[in-house]
DNA sequence: TAGAAAATTTAAGGTTAATTTAAGGTTCGT
DNA sequence: ACGAACCTTAAATTAACCTTAAATTTTCTA
């Protein structure tokens, strides 16, 4: 996760950045509204900060000109003040969120998170087949509820089955995506991997075509 | 709840003690810059009021150095001007609210109960993962309630897997986080680190994930 | 500012779990 | 029934990780 924070205040950003970066994320500080507008238009951001009174561009102008370019990452905006019209002003401007100073470092943090689950709200991150659910952020895979430790390649293995959820998969395919192109023609490896899956996910989570491929299916529960 | 008063007048600091007092907080009150500061950075508090005309150390001062010491409680500027510049001032150095003498008592009460309101509800301050705790507005880490020193890089590993506990990092990840962006692909630093951190928090803290990476669990108590 | 101390990085050898290989058995389609 | 494709198991191999210590860099202190 990656946010830009466009500051001018010295002291007010580092104590930003070092409590976003604490909170685990990869922080861009800025100090003026010319270098926070290039950044945001040519780099890609999960959430921006931004400041209102910014040297060079004001900030909204750098926003309104980040929405003009069709760039629609969530934005919480900082303001000295705390008045109707600013408020009104920013919004209109495209901002998703405001906060006005004097703020706890903390509720920048938490307006922030909550911007970033509201925008990825959009995607659905935990696949499911049957009893095994695959969540697509953690990489966590769970069999009736509980989870199941996998191996790299097992885990590569499932979420391109996952994926493809019905669909025939052949084994050059399920090569071609699990090791970077390259393999040997004369190797079990995938069927040895299929087996370790299977033992560990129920047999009759995936299914084998013979001379096509294997294909993930909603075991029938018994 | 415990407040700490900044006060060089006397008849001022008495005056709001005892109305603290009565409103059930418990009040530690010094006279001069250099007691406030040292104070401030060794104990905790929920709150502080602090006046800006201080003897040996002026007050603006003070809130700079506990700012950049990460203390982040909140703090109540008191000054006898009424200026427009030394609000900034005071809001720059990391003031949560203003108030200008001459003030009614119970204003202070109401504001200092206002910014407590505010600090603690959107605050998380100390994670915790089994003997381990980790104050993130002091950085200070705890194995079974004693202080452990970590140095700077530790700190940051260790922060990181906290804020996202329970989940698997990839060295990447980790990498990126802890080093702005730049990394050597061939290095074994994150080993390296792991290993200090097993070192002084138990071993059974971080469970690594062949080729998928770190993960901070709740160490089963053995 | 030099010297000392601490922190960080590099390096090397050992350990272990994951992956691959291999070998023999099973199933399926014709 | 026969051969090809697949399954299963276990041993062999490999790559990831651990550990330690020395080399280097940074920070502290006199």
């Amino acid at each position: 996760m990656k946010i830009l924070v466009v500051e001018d205040d010295q002291q007010v950003a580092r104590q930003i950045e070092s409590s976003l970066k604490n909170a685990g994320y990869v922080v861009e500080v800025v100090h003026d509204g010319e270098e926070g507008l290039y950044l945001g238009n040519h780099e890609s951001f999960d959430a921006v900060i931004l400041d209102l009174g910014l040297p060079k561009i004001d900030g909204i102008k750098v926003l309104q000109q980040w929405r003009n370019e069709n760039r629609h990452m969530p934005v919480l905006i900082l303001t000295a003040r705390d008045t109707w019209r600013e408020k009104v002003v920013g919004l209109r401007a495209g901002a998703d969120d405001y906060l006005s100073k004097p703020f706890e470092i903390e509720e920048v943090l938490a307006r922030v998170e909550a911007l970033i689950r509201r925008a990825s709200g959009h995607s659905k991150p935990v696949l499911t087949c049957g009893p095994v659910e695959f969540d697509t952020t953690t990489n966590r895979v769970a069999l009736n509820g509980t989870t199941i430790e996998l191996t790299a390649l097992e885990l590569g293995m499932l979420s391109y089955l996952m994926h493809h959820q019905g669909e025939v998969i052949s084994k050059t395919e399920l090569t071609e995506h699990i090791y970077d192109q390259d393999f040997d023609r004369d190797s079990n490896v995938i069927e040895v991997l299929v087996n370790r899956l299977r033992n560990k996910l129920g047999a009759s989570l995936i299914k084998t075509h013979r001379g096509l491929g294997y294909q993930l299916v909603e075991p029938d529960d018994r």
